[in-house]
DNA sequence: TAGATTGTTAATCGATTAACAATC
DNA sequence: TAGATTGTTAATCGATTAACAATC
């Protein structure tokens, strides 16, 4: 039941497993081999073998893996198998996109409040729940159990708010906000930075220009 | 001027160089040493100092580096001296979320076309240009010149207009939907697979449990 | 049993860190 | 000149791939 210290990459690749798995499933496959499932994604069957052996054996010599045991034990070794409340921090567009997105809560994402500084957004109602104003949220948080915290206030609210979440006991903050939160270390913290994207597509497309000159002007 | 062959994670972190160095202007800093910037960004000096040689001696021995200079060299590097023009596809809240944010515009990002499949939507003004239909976009990649294409569209359509996308000439395409596009090797293609970041919280909110179970046990 | 395919060890490759000579 | 700090080489560390014995 050891599962510590395995590598962040290994980490970063379960969802996309998870993700070929579900599709495998509804494709009604029942078993595929490391071999199969490193073609269809691109990626050595070495390092799948290698990867999910970090969690247990869940295949079988000869045989393969079973899809469908293997999407739920991949599914439970990445918690979806209980339900996780989560607030959003912000209901600009962002927010609502993520209020708005159903495949979350059909992952035990379950959302329980939206906050705001605008007033002319209280009661609002957003998806299932109604738009608070972010006064109330210390209150909130000390009545209502909520595991996640998203965030997707602008730079200069969201390090405050922050504050405030952590004060208030929340432990995982998916941060959407485009600075690095400074928080103690057993807050757990998810970035997404949309610019910083943006910017490694730009890199790419540049050095792809550049590549291009330089043939032309080479040959 | 031979930029090639640099390691993709070193890539990865050239925009979070590129932000840190930027709140430095802001605050009237002149120069900095690796030394420095490695404590505020908590990474090491050495990576910094390996990282930016790939590029040039943007340093100075005994100095350390020029703020302005090397944000500016880097903003080079990142291709934020020119002008990319993209396009939406898919004006829900995510796509509307992406149009609204004004600091893209600032790196040189502008939006020419949002594109979506309802028709009600025909016409209604996003930012700065007018919703089209789905069914005019290859009309109007003719037509216009386009370097980057946003896809915000669910699963089965992504898919689809991607193709178009494609066949119309779109070299760079950064994707939203849930699924790794099937593209020609020269279009560069950058995902953001929320869901999948959003599991890898889940993840760590699990295993921090499950750690703190195992410690309440054993002690 | 024979064939297939895993689990796992060993080899390779790449990325990070340390060290220090070069130099401002 | 002396001190500071880079650029760069060498050492270490970690992640990926290859290989194959174990086994279904």
């Amino acid at each position: 039941m050891e599962t510590k210290g395995i590598s962040k990459a290994v980490i970063k690749r379960l969802p996309r497993y998870y993700r070929y798995l579900g599709e495998l499933l509804e494709e009604n496959v029942e078993r595929i081999s490391s071999n199969d499932l490193s073609i269809k994604m691109k990626v050595t069957a070495s390092q799948i073998r290698q990867d999910l052996n970090n969690f247990g054996g869940f295949g079988q010599q000869g045989y393969g893996y079973n899809v469908q045991h293997l999407y739920s034990e991949i599914g439970k070794i990445l918690g979806l198998e209980t339900t996780h409340p989560m607030i959003i921090l912000g209901a600009g567009n962002l927010g609502q996109a993520l209020a708005n997105y159903s495949d979350f809560e059909k992952r035990g994402f379950k959302l329980v409040g939206v906050f705001d500084i605008n007033p002319d957004l209280e009661g609002v109602p957003l998806r299932n729940v109604k738009i608070q104003m972010l006064k109330d949220l210390p209150l909130f948080l000390k009545e209502t159990p909520v595991e996640i915290a998203i965030l997707t206030l602008p730079k200069n609210n969201a390090k405050e708010i922050a504050d405030i979440l952590i004060a208030n006991g929340i432990k995982a903050i998916w941060n959407f906000a485009h600075i690095d939160l400074d928080t103690p270390e057993d807050v757990i913290v998810e970035n997404v930075h949309l610019s910083e994207s943006l910017m490694t597509l730009s890199y790419n497309i540049s050095q792809y220009q550049q590549e291009h000159k330089d043939r032309r002007s080479n040959s």
